[in-house]
DNA sequence: AGATATACGGAGGGCGCCTCCGTTTAGCAA
DNA sequence: TTGCTAAACGGAGGCGCCCTCCGTATATCT
């Protein structure tokens, strides 16, 4: 995808790496307003570039998102990490679920037209979706060691709960909905320990 | 919306009524095939009438996904009436979540587009959500007077829950996730009474 | 500086959206 | 039945967006 296959007799070239940057950067904001469905123009049009360049560094649409929804992907990851170190387990869980629906809410236009993951995207949807999963597993690892989660749900299914529940709906207030039905997840995945174990 | 305001002087013609019918038919048919972006110019085609006629009819994108989705809806409210005879009203709301999985299973592309409901439909949706949660909440009522649902989420919220686990993900296999995670949803329901009861 | 690979920009053909209006037709009255 | 008229029909046309293609400009290398 990112195909820099080190052919490359030249170096690329100066403008060509300007022109992607603002590109990403307008797709960002003009996604971020506009909803999944702007227009490529006005991407083009807002980063200062012809239409056929934004075509020539993203040739499809799906490949634009995908460009800017790693990024957003990153940026949860690393909140993963941050988060890793509360001390009980589950309160980790639940805190990065909470923090994750903020960050959700700022990109609401975006993740809505991600889920429904589109035709052939699938394998890059299956990578980014992997580091999210094992940001989310070792938040749950330490969970289920200490007897505290049940060990039968996947770090994969909560995710997609997770994903599920926040764009349900966008009504004003979603975000606190949203934190409260997980939070009645997350009980559903204490309770289920105690029940089975 | 089914404005039949009865100042006819005159029989509404027999023709607008049939193409009425043939339009919602063919948008039923041509959104669950090509999802909700479907060209209105193909379910004209389809109907076999001219594309104005479709717009006089369904004047928005909205109204003539209103129009199918309230039949939908029907469909879902008269499952919950069928379930409601289950003896434990656990299983029945577990039951409920399960066919309803399936049932939108068969239209998934045009649920895609509901959730992220456009502007000034919110009145509508709220009408229709009305009657999904009533239906929710007859199951739901008996749980909670039985003491084995705990009573402080709402049947909008589980609604919510519903509705977001169901589209989060269109990989094969789906249907089964989402009834899992469906299930530790309810777990948590019933969990939750336990815990602060 | 000159050569050339590389990137740029935007014109253009196609399609879908939606409006507008001339034509057709169903219902009604004589 | 016949004629009248409101109501419905259909599609042409203007617009914007999608995406491709290719002539032009320029950054890099010698």
């Amino acid at each position: 995808m990112g195909g820099d296959t080190c052919k490359s007799s030249r170096k690329p070239r100066a403008d060509s790496i300007r022109n992607r940057e603002k590109l990403l950067q307008s797709a960002r904001e003009v996604f971020s307003a506009g909803g999944p469905e702007a227009s490529l123009e006005a991407v083009a049009r807002t980063a200062g570039v012809g239409i056929g360049t934004l075509y020539r560094h993203f040739p499809t649409r799906e490949a634009l998102f995908q460009a800017v929804y790693s990024r957003e992907v990153d940026e949860m990851v690393e909140l993963a990490r941050t988060l890793g170190d509360k001390p009980d387990p589950v309160d980790g869980l639940r805190c990065w679920l909470h923090s994750a629906v903020r960050m959700v809410a700022t990109k609401r236009g975006m993740l809505t037209a991600l889920a429904p993951a589109k035709t052939g995207a699938e394998e890059f949807y299956a990578g980014t979706s992997a580091r999210l999963r094992s940001a989310v597993s070792e938040l749950m690892a330490r969970g289920v060691e200490a007897g505290r989660l049940r060990d039968d749900v996947t770090p994969a299914e909560v995710l997609h709960a997770f994903l599920g529940i926040c764009y349900a709906s966008n009504a004003p207030g979603w975000q606190e909905t949203a934190s409260r039905l997980l939070d009645v997840f997350v009980d559903g995945l204490v309770a289920g320990e105690a029940e089975t174990g």
